[in-house]
Formats: C-alpha cells, sequence, structure tokens
DNA sequence: AGCACGATGCTCT
DNA sequence: GAGCATCGTGCTT
C-alpha cells in the first residue's frame, strides 16, 4: 500500500536501554521493518508486554541465565526470538542495561507496506494480530535470534513512527501466563492501543 | 461471538 | 516427562 516516502534510521540503541515499560509504550507506533529479499515489509506496533528480570516469573529469566534466554542477558537493541508451542515462534527486543535480563515482546502490527508478501506467508488468515501470526507474516524465526537491530543494514529494525496519545493506550495483564503465580500473573505489563483509535487512523481492516 | 481443544517440538526438571 | 509469552478449527449460543 503505502512505499517509503523517505530513508529514516533504525532506532537506536539508547532507544531500548532504558526502562523496559517505557520502552514498550514507546514503541506503540513505532514501525517495525523486515527486508525480505530486497523488499520491505512493515507495519505499525500496535501491541507489546513488558518481561523484566529474575524475579519476574512470567519472565523466561526467572530461572537465571540458560542456553535459550542468553540473548537477553545481553546489549539492548538485539533480537530474542524463541519457538514455543512446537510451531510458533516469538520476537522481542532486548531492553535496559547489557547484563539485566529484559525485554519487550512484539505481539501485534496493523501492516503497512508489503501486505501481499505477507498474505502470502500467511494464507487467507489474520495478518499480524498476534506474536506467532506477526512473525510468521514476518517471516521471522530462530535465525534472527541475537540479531542487533541497532545496526545499519540489519534486516529487521524499528523506525520512528507517529506515537499515540497516552489516552489511546490501554495496559493490562499480560497473556498466556495462567499458571505463572501472583502478582505476575496479573500486572498490567501489556500496552495496546484502543480498537476505536486504530480504526480512527487506519480504517477498517 | 465465544469457548474448548489438539497440534507439535523444544527446554528445563 | 511436563509445560509452554499460540493458533486455527469446529462446535455451541
Amino acid at each position: 500500500m503505502t512505499q517509503p516516502t523517505r530513508p529514516s534510521a533504525a532506532l537506536p540503541r539508547a532507544f531500548f536501554a532504558r526502562d523496559t515499560h517505557l520502552v514498550a509504550r514507546s514503541l506503540l507506533g513505532a514501525r517495525l521493518v523486515r527486508i525480505d529479499r530486497g523488499r520491505r515489509l512493515s507495519g505499525v506496533i500496535v501491541e507489546a508486554e513488558a518481561y523484566i528480570g529474575e524475579a519476574d516469573l512470567g519472565c523466561h529469566a526467572r530461572s537465571g541465565r540458560t542456553a535459550r534466554n542468553a540473548v537477553m542477558f545481553g546489549e539492548p537493541g538485539h533480537a530474542y526470538v524463541y519457538f514455543t508451542y512446537g510451531m510458533h515462534w516469538m520476537l522481542n527486543v532486548v531492553t535496559e542495561a547489557e547484563g539485566r535480563p529484559a525485554a519487550v515482546l512484539l505481539r501485534a502490527i496493523w501492516p503497512m507496506e508489503g501486505v501481499a508478501a505477507m498474505r502470502r506467508r500467511r494464507g487467507r488468515q489474520p495478518l499480524a494480530d498476534g506474536p506467532g501470526k506477526l512473525c510468521q507474516a514476518l517471516g521471522i524465526d530462530g535465525r534472527l535470534n541475537g540479531l542487533d537491530l541497532c545496526r545499519p543494514g540489519a534486516r529487521l529494525f524499528f523506525e520512528k513512527g507517529k506515537a499515540f496519545a497516552e489516552a489511546d493506550i490501554v495496559r493490562g495483564p499480560r497473556v498466556g501466563l495462567d499458571s505463572v503465580p501472583e502478582p505476575w500473573k496479573s500486572l498490567p505489563w501489556r500496552y495496546r492501543v484502543l480498537p476505536e483509535i486504530l480504526r480512527q487512523r487506519f480504517g477498517e481492516g
């Protein structure tokens, strides 16, 4: 649909080296860009969740550093991509200072560029309104785990976008943590754009 | 429109 | 061997 109107720089590492809630909140409205065989696939980020530290029992870092979660302990601005439920990839971006395991899970985008290519990957199904669907639509899998999303030339990165107003964003409990103990299960660490605001800004799906 | 369930394989106990 | 930061189907209101 829309083509890029100007070259834009990837969000810098300093953007991610901050409080995880602030990063999650600030990513809403930003653009997630995937370079796929030389073409841009992108969408506006409309839902994200915060996972913070070893004390957060909903976070993969809860049991300390392992082979799977090692990237989360590293430099901010890298992709933490993992496989779950035997079939789905999840995309996170590492946040906060190096050595402190924290990340933001990308849960949904509003597709903007390369919609036909995304649809080819997704079939006749909703495009990218869930973390697994998002990864499938953008062709993201474990090969991208550890990728530096702030490095020039990266095939996956973030771009600044039109921010959403505070009133356009709702917080709520994170999804899929049914067996995680309280308070972690219910903490409002999920951030998403109100549906009516999406309709207002983007029109019907 | 909503809920229950099965798929399917990796990670950690 | 259990559980999982999910998804699509199929069945019930």
